[in-house]
DNA sequence: AGCGACACTCTGGCATGTCAGATTTGTAAA
DNA sequence: TTTACAAATCTGACATGCCAGAGTGTCGCT
Protein backbone atom coordinates (compact mmCIF):
# COMPACT_ATOMS: atom_id res chain seq x y z
CA UNK A 1 0.00 0.00 0.00
CA UNK A 2 1.38 3.46 -0.57
CA UNK A 3 2.09 5.32 2.19
CA UNK A 4 1.13 8.61 2.09
CA UNK A 5 1.73 11.59 4.06
CA UNK A 6 -0.37 11.91 7.32
CA UNK A 7 -0.52 14.81 10.01
CA UNK A 8 1.20 13.14 13.13
CA UNK A 9 -1.72 12.35 15.16
CA UNK A 10 -2.16 14.77 17.82
CA UNK A 11 -4.54 14.74 20.47
CA UNK A 12 -7.19 17.49 20.67
CA UNK A 13 -5.60 19.19 23.72
CA UNK A 14 -2.53 20.11 21.61
CA UNK A 15 -4.63 21.31 18.99
CA UNK A 16 -6.64 23.49 21.55
CA UNK A 17 -3.77 24.52 23.29
CA UNK A 18 -3.31 27.82 21.97
CA UNK A 19 -7.05 28.90 21.92
CA UNK A 20 -8.87 31.26 23.96
CA UNK A 21 -12.52 31.41 24.47
CA UNK A 22 -14.27 34.63 23.90
CA UNK A 23 -16.41 35.74 26.87
CA UNK A 24 -18.93 37.73 23.98
CA UNK A 25 -20.08 33.80 22.64
CA UNK A 26 -21.58 31.06 24.07
CA UNK A 27 -18.65 28.62 24.79
CA UNK A 28 -20.76 25.66 23.28
CA UNK A 29 -20.98 27.57 19.99
CA UNK A 30 -17.42 28.36 19.98
CA UNK A 31 -16.17 24.77 21.05
CA UNK A 32 -18.65 23.35 18.39
CA UNK A 33 -16.77 25.40 15.83
CA UNK A 34 -13.17 24.57 17.10
CA UNK A 35 -13.76 20.76 17.10
CA UNK A 36 -15.63 20.87 13.92
CA UNK A 37 -13.19 22.63 11.83
CA UNK A 38 -10.51 20.17 13.36
CA UNK A 39 -12.17 16.93 12.36
CA UNK A 40 -13.10 18.94 8.60
CA UNK A 41 -9.99 19.36 7.89
CA UNK A 42 -8.56 16.15 9.43
CA UNK A 43 -6.24 17.46 12.39
CA UNK A 44 -8.57 14.88 14.19
CA UNK A 45 -8.20 11.50 12.09
CA UNK A 46 -11.23 9.42 12.15
CA UNK A 47 -11.29 7.20 15.09
CA UNK A 48 -9.55 9.40 17.18
CA UNK A 49 -11.06 10.09 20.72
CA UNK A 50 -12.14 13.44 22.11
CA UNK A 51 -11.95 13.05 25.92
CA UNK A 52 -14.71 15.91 27.48
CA UNK A 53 -12.13 16.01 30.32
CA UNK A 54 -9.50 16.93 27.95
CA UNK A 55 -10.67 19.34 26.27
CA UNK A 56 -12.34 20.72 29.53
CA UNK A 57 -8.63 20.96 30.56
CA UNK A 58 -7.04 22.64 27.50
CA UNK A 59 -9.41 25.00 27.19
CA UNK A 60 -9.52 26.12 30.76
CA UNK A 61 -13.55 25.31 31.46
CA UNK A 62 -15.58 22.47 32.50
CA UNK A 63 -16.81 19.67 31.36
CA UNK A 64 -19.65 20.98 30.92
CA UNK A 65 -19.94 23.27 27.65
CA UNK A 66 -17.69 20.47 26.30
CA UNK A 67 -20.10 17.77 26.54
CA UNK A 68 -22.76 19.99 24.55
CA UNK A 69 -21.05 20.88 21.91
CA UNK A 70 -20.15 16.90 21.63
CA UNK A 71 -23.59 16.08 21.50
CA UNK A 72 -23.96 18.82 18.79
CA UNK A 73 -21.55 17.56 16.99
CA UNK A 74 -23.30 13.96 17.18
CA UNK A 75 -26.23 15.40 15.50
CA UNK A 76 -24.26 16.38 13.05
CA UNK A 77 -22.29 12.88 12.04
CA UNK A 78 -19.33 14.06 12.91
CA UNK A 79 -18.65 12.37 16.46
CA UNK A 80 -19.99 9.03 18.08
CA UNK A 81 -20.59 8.85 21.57
CA UNK A 82 -20.34 6.00 22.79
CA UNK A 83 -21.50 5.74 26.91
CA UNK A 84 -18.98 4.92 29.57
CA UNK A 85 -16.18 4.27 26.63
CA UNK A 86 -15.77 7.78 24.71
CA UNK A 87 -16.16 10.23 22.49
CA UNK A 88 -14.84 8.99 18.58
CA UNK A 89 -14.36 11.34 15.40
CA UNK A 90 -16.85 8.96 13.00
CA UNK A 91 -14.83 7.58 9.90
CA UNK A 92 -15.17 9.03 6.51
CA UNK A 93 -17.93 6.92 5.02
CA UNK A 94 -18.28 7.44 1.20
CA UNK A 95 -21.82 6.15 1.12
CA UNK A 96 -23.01 8.91 3.64
CA UNK A 97 -20.41 11.41 0.57
CA UNK A 98 -22.53 10.23 -1.71
CA UNK A 99 -25.77 10.72 0.08
CA UNK A 100 -25.13 14.31 0.98
CA UNK A 101 -24.36 14.87 -2.80
CA UNK A 102 -27.80 13.38 -3.97
CA UNK A 103 -29.32 15.94 -1.07
CA UNK A 104 -27.40 18.49 -2.62
CA UNK A 105 -27.62 17.96 -5.97
CA UNK A 106 -31.60 17.57 -6.16
CA UNK A 107 -32.15 20.18 -3.55
CA UNK A 108 -29.79 22.82 -5.88
CA UNK A 109 -31.59 21.66 -8.82
CA UNK A 110 -34.84 22.41 -7.36
CA UNK A 111 -33.64 25.68 -6.45
CA UNK A 112 -32.12 26.37 -10.16
CA UNK A 113 -35.70 25.66 -11.82
CA UNK A 114 -37.39 27.72 -9.37
CA UNK A 115 -35.53 30.59 -9.72
CA UNK A 116 -35.99 30.47 -13.48
CA UNK A 117 -39.45 30.18 -13.51
CA UNK A 118 -39.14 33.01 -11.51
CA UNK A 119 -37.58 34.97 -12.64
CA UNK A 120 -39.26 34.57 -16.22
CA UNK A 121 -41.68 37.39 -14.74
CA UNK A 122 -39.71 39.37 -12.54
CA UNK A 123 -37.56 42.37 -13.80
CA UNK A 124 -34.00 42.57 -15.14
CA UNK A 125 -32.06 42.96 -12.40
CA UNK A 126 -33.45 39.58 -10.87
CA UNK A 127 -29.92 38.14 -11.05
CA UNK A 128 -27.75 41.45 -9.79
CA UNK A 129 -26.92 39.13 -6.61
CA UNK A 130 -25.42 36.10 -8.69
CA UNK A 131 -23.42 39.09 -11.14
CA UNK A 132 -21.67 40.44 -8.02
CA UNK A 133 -20.51 37.24 -6.90
CA UNK A 134 -19.31 35.96 -10.33
CA UNK A 135 -17.22 39.46 -10.41
CA UNK A 136 -15.89 38.94 -6.98
CA UNK A 137 -15.02 35.72 -7.95
CA UNK A 138 -13.15 36.77 -11.00
CA UNK A 139 -10.75 38.93 -9.21
CA UNK A 140 -10.09 36.77 -5.97
CA UNK A 141 -8.90 33.89 -8.37
CA UNK A 142 -6.58 36.43 -9.94
CA UNK A 143 -4.95 36.58 -6.89
CA UNK A 144 -5.01 32.87 -6.16
CA UNK A 145 -7.31 33.67 -2.96
CA UNK A 146 -8.15 30.26 -2.97
CA UNK A 147 -9.90 30.85 1.13
CA UNK A 148 -12.00 33.70 -0.02
CA UNK A 149 -13.09 31.80 -3.19
CA UNK A 150 -14.23 29.07 -1.34
CA UNK A 151 -16.47 31.79 0.59
CA UNK A 152 -17.36 33.44 -2.53
CA UNK A 153 -18.24 29.88 -4.00
CA UNK A 154 -20.77 29.35 -1.17
CA UNK A 155 -22.25 32.45 -0.83
CA UNK A 156 -22.80 31.62 -4.55
CA UNK A 157 -24.93 28.51 -3.95
CA UNK A 158 -27.01 30.56 -1.04
CA UNK A 159 -27.88 33.27 -3.33
CA UNK A 160 -29.40 30.20 -5.41
CA UNK A 161 -31.85 29.25 -3.01
CA UNK A 162 -32.24 33.00 -1.83
CA UNK A 163 -33.34 33.56 -5.40
CA UNK A 164 -35.54 30.12 -5.49
CA UNK A 165 -37.81 31.37 -2.34
CA UNK A 166 -36.81 29.14 -0.25
CA UNK A 167 -33.69 30.53 1.74
CA UNK A 168 -33.95 28.08 4.77
CA UNK A 169 -32.94 25.13 2.74
CA UNK A 170 -29.37 26.12 2.58
CA UNK A 171 -29.19 25.46 6.22
CA UNK A 172 -29.93 21.88 5.80
CA UNK A 173 -27.79 21.60 2.87
CA UNK A 174 -24.46 22.89 5.19
CA UNK A 175 -26.17 20.39 7.97
CA UNK A 176 -25.59 17.18 5.75
CA UNK A 177 -21.97 18.55 4.18
CA UNK A 178 -19.78 17.81 6.68
CA UNK A 179 -18.52 14.89 4.55
CA UNK A 180 -18.36 16.74 1.57
CA UNK A 181 -16.05 19.43 3.67
CA UNK A 182 -14.10 16.61 4.32
CA UNK A 183 -13.28 15.07 1.26
CA UNK A 184 -13.48 18.29 -0.22
CA UNK A 185 -10.18 19.12 2.26
CA UNK A 186 -8.88 16.28 1.27
CA UNK A 187 -9.33 17.17 -2.74
CA UNK A 188 -7.47 20.48 -1.82
CA UNK A 189 -4.86 18.98 -0.15
CA UNK A 190 -4.09 16.75 -3.24
CA UNK A 191 -4.21 20.20 -5.21
CA UNK A 192 -7.22 19.23 -7.34
CA UNK A 193 -8.48 22.86 -7.96
CA UNK A 194 -10.16 24.16 -10.85
CA UNK A 195 -10.92 27.79 -10.15
CA UNK A 196 -11.92 29.65 -13.91
CA UNK A 197 -13.57 26.36 -14.71
CA UNK A 198 -15.81 26.81 -11.49
CA UNK A 199 -16.99 30.42 -12.45
CA UNK A 200 -17.29 29.79 -16.23
CA UNK A 201 -19.84 27.12 -15.02
CA UNK A 202 -21.34 30.07 -12.13
CA UNK A 203 -21.78 32.22 -15.75
CA UNK A 204 -23.94 28.65 -17.50
CA UNK A 205 -25.80 28.45 -14.00
CA UNK A 206 -26.78 32.18 -14.09
CA UNK A 207 -27.50 32.92 -17.88
CA UNK A 208 -29.91 30.24 -17.87
CA UNK A 209 -32.12 31.31 -14.21
CA UNK A 210 -31.85 34.64 -16.15
CA UNK A 211 -33.68 33.32 -19.49
CA UNK A 212 -36.13 31.73 -17.11
CA UNK A 213 -35.49 28.42 -18.44
CA UNK A 214 -36.02 25.79 -15.75
CA UNK A 215 -34.35 22.93 -17.95
CA UNK A 216 -31.48 25.06 -19.29
CA UNK A 217 -30.76 26.27 -15.34
CA UNK A 218 -30.85 22.23 -14.19
CA UNK A 219 -28.34 21.20 -16.83
CA UNK A 220 -26.02 23.58 -16.23
CA UNK A 221 -25.93 23.20 -12.68
CA UNK A 222 -25.37 19.45 -13.19
CA UNK A 223 -22.47 20.35 -15.12
CA UNK A 224 -21.17 22.17 -12.26
CA UNK A 225 -21.88 20.12 -9.37
CA UNK A 226 -22.18 16.89 -11.48
CA UNK A 227 -24.66 13.99 -11.09
CA UNK A 228 -24.19 11.60 -8.69
CA UNK A 229 -22.30 8.69 -11.09
CA UNK A 230 -19.64 11.82 -11.97
CA UNK A 231 -18.95 12.46 -8.26
CA UNK A 232 -18.34 9.14 -7.64
CA UNK A 233 -16.36 8.50 -10.56
CA UNK A 234 -14.15 11.81 -9.97
CA UNK A 235 -13.03 10.50 -6.76
CA UNK A 236 -12.55 6.89 -7.88
CA UNK A 237 -10.86 8.85 -10.98
CA UNK A 238 -8.27 10.60 -8.24
CA UNK A 239 -5.28 8.09 -7.86
CA UNK A 240 -5.56 6.70 -4.16
CA UNK A 241 -7.58 9.26 -2.84
CA UNK A 242 -10.05 6.04 -2.03
CA UNK A 243 -7.05 4.58 -0.51
CA UNK A 244 -6.29 7.63 1.30
CA UNK A 245 -9.29 7.78 3.13
CA UNK A 246 -9.19 3.80 4.03
CA UNK A 247 -5.42 5.07 5.21
CA UNK A 248 -6.96 7.52 7.33
CA UNK A 249 -9.77 5.66 8.57
CA UNK A 250 -7.19 2.89 9.34
CA UNK A 251 -4.58 5.30 11.08
CA UNK A 252 -5.90 5.56 14.45
CA UNK A 253 -5.93 1.66 14.90
CA UNK A 254 -2.66 1.45 13.04
CA UNK A 255 -0.33 4.22 13.84
CA UNK A 256 2.30 2.39 12.25
CA UNK A 257 0.73 3.58 9.19
CA UNK A 258 1.47 7.31 10.38
CA UNK A 259 4.46 9.06 9.18
CA UNK A 260 5.40 12.62 10.55
CA UNK B 1 -62.21 36.42 14.30
CA UNK B 2 -63.52 33.02 14.73
CA UNK B 3 -63.17 31.43 17.37
CA UNK B 4 -61.47 28.06 17.61
CA UNK B 5 -61.37 25.55 20.41
CA UNK B 6 -57.68 24.83 21.33
CA UNK B 7 -56.47 22.11 23.98
CA UNK B 8 -56.37 24.67 27.34
CA UNK B 9 -52.70 25.79 28.18
CA UNK B 10 -50.91 23.08 29.87
CA UNK B 11 -48.04 23.40 31.44
CA UNK B 12 -44.96 20.74 30.49
CA UNK B 13 -45.03 19.69 34.35
CA UNK B 14 -48.53 18.67 33.87
CA UNK B 15 -48.24 16.62 30.42
CA UNK B 16 -45.23 14.89 31.82
CA UNK B 17 -46.43 13.83 35.30
CA UNK B 18 -47.45 10.28 34.39
CA UNK B 19 -44.39 9.57 32.45
CA UNK B 20 -42.25 7.58 33.75
CA UNK B 21 -38.27 7.16 32.63
CA UNK B 22 -37.15 3.58 32.01
CA UNK B 23 -33.75 2.99 32.79
CA UNK B 24 -33.00 0.94 29.58
CA UNK B 25 -32.95 4.01 27.07
CA UNK B 26 -30.74 7.59 27.92
CA UNK B 27 -32.71 9.69 29.92
CA UNK B 28 -31.75 12.57 27.41
CA UNK B 29 -33.42 10.58 24.43
CA UNK B 30 -36.94 9.74 26.13
CA UNK B 31 -37.05 13.28 26.96
CA UNK B 32 -36.37 14.80 23.78
CA UNK B 33 -38.89 12.44 22.68
CA UNK B 34 -41.35 13.23 24.75
CA UNK B 35 -41.53 16.86 24.43
CA UNK B 36 -40.94 16.47 20.66
CA UNK B 37 -44.04 14.69 20.45
CA UNK B 38 -45.95 17.33 22.64
CA UNK B 39 -45.23 20.37 20.87
CA UNK B 40 -45.83 18.55 17.47
CA UNK B 41 -49.05 17.23 18.57
CA UNK B 42 -49.64 20.92 19.60
CA UNK B 43 -50.01 19.80 23.26
CA UNK B 44 -47.49 22.99 23.88
CA UNK B 45 -48.39 25.48 22.24
CA UNK B 46 -45.84 27.87 19.82
CA UNK B 47 -44.19 30.61 22.37
CA UNK B 48 -45.50 28.71 25.16
CA UNK B 49 -42.28 28.18 27.86
CA UNK B 50 -40.56 25.04 28.81
CA UNK B 51 -38.73 25.62 32.17
CA UNK B 52 -35.73 23.38 32.80
CA UNK B 53 -36.49 23.34 36.50
CA UNK B 54 -40.19 22.29 35.81
CA UNK B 55 -39.04 19.15 33.47
CA UNK B 56 -36.58 18.08 35.67
CA UNK B 57 -38.90 18.15 38.78
CA UNK B 58 -41.81 16.79 36.63
CA UNK B 59 -39.69 13.92 35.35
CA UNK B 60 -37.98 13.40 39.47
CA UNK B 61 -34.53 14.00 37.28
CA UNK B 62 -32.13 16.73 37.20
CA UNK B 63 -31.87 20.12 34.91
CA UNK B 64 -29.22 18.05 33.09
CA UNK B 65 -30.72 16.18 30.96
CA UNK B 66 -33.37 17.95 30.14
CA UNK B 67 -30.99 21.04 29.01
CA UNK B 68 -29.30 18.69 27.07
CA UNK B 69 -32.69 17.72 25.52
CA UNK B 70 -33.72 21.31 25.03
CA UNK B 71 -30.52 21.76 22.76
CA UNK B 72 -31.12 19.38 21.08
CA UNK B 73 -34.89 20.62 20.27
CA UNK B 74 -33.38 23.85 19.66
CA UNK B 75 -31.37 21.98 16.75
CA UNK B 76 -34.65 20.55 15.14
CA UNK B 77 -35.91 24.12 15.36
CA UNK B 78 -38.92 23.17 17.94
CA UNK B 79 -37.36 25.62 20.41
CA UNK B 80 -36.03 28.91 21.08
CA UNK B 81 -33.48 29.27 24.19
CA UNK B 82 -33.01 33.06 25.21
CA UNK B 83 -30.57 33.34 27.76
CA UNK B 84 -31.15 34.24 30.93
CA UNK B 85 -34.96 34.45 29.95
CA UNK B 86 -36.37 30.86 28.96
CA UNK B 87 -36.70 28.43 26.47
CA UNK B 88 -40.11 28.41 24.33
CA UNK B 89 -41.97 26.67 21.64
CA UNK B 90 -40.96 28.35 18.51
CA UNK B 91 -44.19 29.43 16.13
CA UNK B 92 -45.67 27.88 13.26
CA UNK B 93 -44.07 29.59 10.53
CA UNK B 94 -45.38 28.46 7.30
CA UNK B 95 -42.60 30.30 5.14
CA UNK B 96 -40.81 27.04 7.17
CA UNK B 97 -43.38 24.63 6.17
CA UNK B 98 -43.07 25.50 2.70
CA UNK B 99 -39.33 24.61 2.98
CA UNK B 100 -39.84 21.41 4.39
CA UNK B 101 -41.98 20.73 1.66
CA UNK B 102 -39.65 21.94 -1.04
CA UNK B 103 -36.98 20.20 0.63
CA UNK B 104 -38.90 16.69 0.88
CA UNK B 105 -40.49 16.78 -2.57
CA UNK B 106 -37.48 17.85 -4.47
CA UNK B 107 -35.02 14.82 -2.57
CA UNK B 108 -38.04 12.36 -2.86
CA UNK B 109 -38.52 13.28 -7.14
CA UNK B 110 -34.63 12.60 -6.96
CA UNK B 111 -34.67 9.26 -5.07
CA UNK B 112 -37.96 7.41 -7.41
CA UNK B 113 -36.64 8.36 -10.10
CA UNK B 114 -33.12 6.93 -9.56
CA UNK B 115 -34.97 3.69 -7.65
CA UNK B 116 -36.74 3.48 -11.45
CA UNK B 117 -33.60 3.99 -13.16
CA UNK B 118 -31.77 0.91 -10.80
CA UNK B 119 -35.09 -0.88 -11.33
CA UNK B 120 -34.81 -1.05 -14.66
CA UNK B 121 -31.50 -3.06 -14.77
CA UNK B 122 -32.97 -5.17 -11.77
CA UNK B 123 -35.07 -8.44 -11.13
CA UNK B 124 -38.92 -8.63 -10.86
CA UNK B 125 -38.81 -8.83 -7.16
CA UNK B 126 -37.18 -5.14 -7.05
CA UNK B 127 -40.55 -3.57 -5.49
CA UNK B 128 -41.38 -6.36 -3.70
CA UNK B 129 -41.04 -4.34 -0.11
CA UNK B 130 -43.08 -1.80 -1.88
CA UNK B 131 -45.92 -4.12 -2.59
CA UNK B 132 -46.18 -5.58 0.66
CA UNK B 133 -46.34 -1.95 2.30
CA UNK B 134 -49.07 -1.40 -0.17
CA UNK B 135 -50.79 -4.56 1.00
CA UNK B 136 -50.52 -3.69 4.72
CA UNK B 137 -51.42 -0.45 4.27
CA UNK B 138 -55.13 -1.76 2.59
CA UNK B 139 -55.47 -3.67 5.52
CA UNK B 140 -55.16 -1.30 8.47
CA UNK B 141 -57.12 1.57 6.80
CA UNK B 142 -59.62 -1.39 6.10
CA UNK B 143 -60.23 -0.72 9.89
CA UNK B 144 -59.60 2.64 9.99
CA UNK B 145 -56.31 2.37 12.13
CA UNK B 146 -55.02 5.56 11.17
CA UNK B 147 -51.79 5.64 13.52
CA UNK B 148 -51.07 2.42 12.35
CA UNK B 149 -51.55 3.95 8.44
CA UNK B 150 -49.52 6.52 9.53
CA UNK B 151 -46.53 4.80 10.27
CA UNK B 152 -46.68 2.29 7.35
CA UNK B 153 -46.95 5.77 5.16
CA UNK B 154 -43.67 6.30 6.48
CA UNK B 155 -42.45 3.14 6.10
CA UNK B 156 -43.18 3.74 2.26
CA UNK B 157 -41.60 6.35 2.04
CA UNK B 158 -38.30 5.37 3.41
CA UNK B 159 -38.57 2.08 1.21
CA UNK B 160 -38.22 5.03 -1.75
CA UNK B 161 -35.29 5.97 -0.66
CA UNK B 162 -33.80 2.54 0.02
CA UNK B 163 -34.52 1.37 -3.14
CA UNK B 164 -32.39 4.20 -4.30
CA UNK B 165 -29.92 3.48 -2.67
CA UNK B 166 -29.57 6.43 -0.56
CA UNK B 167 -30.97 5.08 2.64
CA UNK B 168 -29.60 7.81 4.74
CA UNK B 169 -31.31 10.77 3.28
CA UNK B 170 -34.59 9.53 4.89
CA UNK B 171 -32.98 11.05 8.58
CA UNK B 172 -32.62 14.61 6.63
CA UNK B 173 -35.67 14.42 5.31
CA UNK B 174 -37.09 13.41 8.62
CA UNK B 175 -34.86 16.10 10.44
CA UNK B 176 -36.76 19.03 9.01
CA UNK B 177 -40.41 17.86 9.14
CA UNK B 178 -41.00 19.32 12.37
CA UNK B 179 -43.43 21.94 10.81
CA UNK B 180 -44.80 19.70 8.57
CA UNK B 181 -45.72 17.63 11.36
CA UNK B 182 -47.15 20.37 13.43
CA UNK B 183 -49.04 21.31 10.32
CA UNK B 184 -50.15 17.82 9.41
CA UNK B 185 -51.26 16.77 13.00
CA UNK B 186 -53.34 20.58 12.66
CA UNK B 187 -55.26 18.75 9.63
CA UNK B 188 -55.95 15.74 11.06
CA UNK B 189 -57.32 17.53 14.04
CA UNK B 190 -59.60 19.25 11.27
CA UNK B 191 -60.76 15.96 9.52
CA UNK B 192 -58.30 16.09 6.72
CA UNK B 193 -58.22 12.51 5.42
CA UNK B 194 -58.12 10.54 2.71
CA UNK B 195 -56.47 7.03 3.29
CA UNK B 196 -58.24 5.08 -0.01
CA UNK B 197 -56.94 7.60 -2.33
CA UNK B 198 -53.21 7.72 -0.37
CA UNK B 199 -52.71 3.99 -1.50
CA UNK B 200 -53.90 4.40 -5.08
CA UNK B 201 -50.92 6.98 -5.40
CA UNK B 202 -49.08 4.61 -3.60
CA UNK B 203 -49.66 1.88 -6.43
CA UNK B 204 -49.04 4.76 -9.16
CA UNK B 205 -45.63 5.30 -7.66
CA UNK B 206 -44.46 1.76 -7.18
CA UNK B 207 -45.91 0.94 -10.70
CA UNK B 208 -43.71 3.31 -12.18
CA UNK B 209 -40.64 2.38 -10.74
CA UNK B 210 -41.37 -1.15 -12.11
CA UNK B 211 -42.03 -0.14 -14.89
CA UNK B 212 -38.42 1.62 -14.84
CA UNK B 213 -39.71 5.35 -15.86
CA UNK B 214 -37.88 7.93 -14.32
CA UNK B 215 -40.27 10.47 -15.89
CA UNK B 216 -43.89 8.99 -14.97
CA UNK B 217 -42.65 7.99 -11.27
CA UNK B 218 -41.51 11.97 -11.33
CA UNK B 219 -45.13 12.44 -12.20
CA UNK B 220 -46.53 9.81 -9.54
CA UNK B 221 -44.79 11.38 -6.87
CA UNK B 222 -45.19 15.04 -7.39
CA UNK B 223 -49.68 14.01 -7.73
CA UNK B 224 -48.74 11.84 -4.62
CA UNK B 225 -46.95 14.50 -2.33
CA UNK B 226 -47.67 17.43 -4.50
CA UNK B 227 -45.52 20.08 -6.27
CA UNK B 228 -44.93 23.24 -3.48
CA UNK B 229 -47.62 25.16 -5.10
CA UNK B 230 -49.82 23.14 -4.43
CA UNK B 231 -49.36 22.45 -1.29
CA UNK B 232 -50.03 26.32 -0.39
CA UNK B 233 -52.92 25.69 -2.11
CA UNK B 234 -54.23 23.22 0.14
CA UNK B 235 -53.44 24.98 3.26
CA UNK B 236 -55.44 28.31 1.84
CA UNK B 237 -57.79 26.18 0.93
CA UNK B 238 -58.61 24.49 4.16
CA UNK B 239 -61.09 27.02 5.92
CA UNK B 240 -59.59 28.42 8.76
CA UNK B 241 -56.54 26.59 8.89
CA UNK B 242 -53.73 29.86 8.35
CA UNK B 243 -56.35 31.41 10.68
CA UNK B 244 -56.10 28.93 12.96
CA UNK B 245 -52.30 28.39 13.27
CA UNK B 246 -52.25 32.29 13.72
CA UNK B 247 -54.58 32.24 16.45
CA UNK B 248 -52.01 29.04 17.93
CA UNK B 249 -48.87 31.04 17.63
CA UNK B 250 -50.75 34.09 19.06
CA UNK B 251 -52.49 32.11 21.71
CA UNK B 252 -50.01 32.30 24.60
CA UNK B 253 -49.60 36.17 24.56
CA UNK B 254 -53.25 36.02 24.76
CA UNK B 255 -54.74 33.49 26.59
CA UNK B 256 -58.01 35.15 25.95
CA UNK B 257 -58.57 33.50 22.81
CA UNK B 258 -58.44 30.27 24.42
CA UNK B 259 -61.45 27.92 25.13
CA UNK B 260 -61.78 25.18 27.50
C1' DA C 1 2.95 -20.10 27.51
C1' DG C 2 -2.07 -19.64 27.77
C1' DC C 3 -5.89 -18.03 30.19
C1' DG C 4 -9.17 -16.22 33.44
C1' DA C 5 -10.32 -13.34 37.60
C1' DC C 6 -9.77 -9.16 39.71
C1' DA C 7 -8.46 -4.48 40.59
C1' DC C 8 -7.67 -0.17 38.73
C1' DT C 9 -8.46 3.51 35.51
C1' DC C 10 -11.02 6.06 32.36
C1' DT C 11 -15.33 7.60 30.33
C1' DG C 12 -19.61 9.67 29.84
C1' DG C 13 -24.41 10.10 32.41
C1' DC C 14 -26.28 12.58 35.67
C1' DA C 15 -27.02 15.37 40.16
C1' DT C 16 -26.29 19.55 42.39
C1' DG C 17 -24.74 24.16 43.13
C1' DT C 18 -23.40 28.94 41.88
C1' DC C 19 -23.88 33.03 39.29
C1' DA C 20 -25.11 36.89 36.24
C1' DG C 21 -28.46 38.68 33.61
C1' DA C 22 -33.39 39.10 32.22
C1' DT C 23 -37.99 39.82 33.93
C1' DT C 24 -41.43 40.78 36.95
C1' DT C 25 -43.25 42.82 40.88
C1' DG C 26 -43.76 45.92 44.61
C1' DT C 27 -43.89 50.49 45.83
C1' DA C 28 -43.65 55.10 46.30
C1' DA C 29 -43.36 59.52 44.07
C1' DA C 30 -45.67 62.58 40.69
C1' DT D 1 -53.88 56.64 37.90
C1' DT D 2 -49.44 56.67 35.96
C1' DT D 3 -44.63 56.23 36.16
C1' DA D 4 -40.06 55.23 37.72
C1' DC D 5 -37.10 52.53 40.01
C1' DA D 6 -35.33 49.00 42.90
C1' DA D 7 -35.83 44.57 45.15
C1' DA D 8 -37.14 39.96 44.51
C1' DT D 9 -37.62 36.14 41.46
C1' DC D 10 -36.74 33.30 37.69
C1' DT D 11 -33.85 31.61 33.90
C1' DG D 12 -30.26 29.37 31.49
C1' DA D 13 -24.82 29.15 31.37
C1' DC D 14 -21.51 26.98 33.49
C1' DA D 15 -18.69 24.53 37.45
C1' DT D 16 -18.05 20.62 40.16
C1' DG D 17 -18.61 16.14 41.94
C1' DC D 18 -20.18 11.41 42.11
C1' DC D 19 -21.26 7.08 40.04
C1' DA D 20 -21.73 2.85 37.26
C1' DG D 21 -20.09 0.56 33.45
C1' DA D 22 -16.49 -0.35 29.91
C1' DG D 23 -11.77 -1.20 29.08
C1' DT D 24 -7.13 -2.64 30.47
C1' DG D 25 -3.36 -4.48 32.79
C1' DT D 26 -1.73 -7.73 36.16
C1' DC D 27 -1.23 -11.69 38.63
C1' DG D 28 -2.01 -16.36 39.72
C1' DC D 29 -3.55 -20.77 38.17
C1' DT D 30 -3.22 -24.50 34.85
Amino acid sequence: MAKIAVDRLRTVSELLLDMRLSPEKSKVSQIFDAIRALIVEIKLLPGQQISELEVADALETSKTPVREALIRLEDAGLVRIVPKSGTYVTPIRIDRYVEACFIRVNLEIGAVRRAARKSHTSDADFCRELDEGIAEQEEVIARDDYRRFFELDEAFHRALYQLAGVPGVWWTVKGVQADVDRVRHLKTLRNIRKGPQIIEQHRAIRDAIAAGSPADAETALLAHIGGLGTEIETLSRQPGLLEHIEILNAAVKRPHLLRA
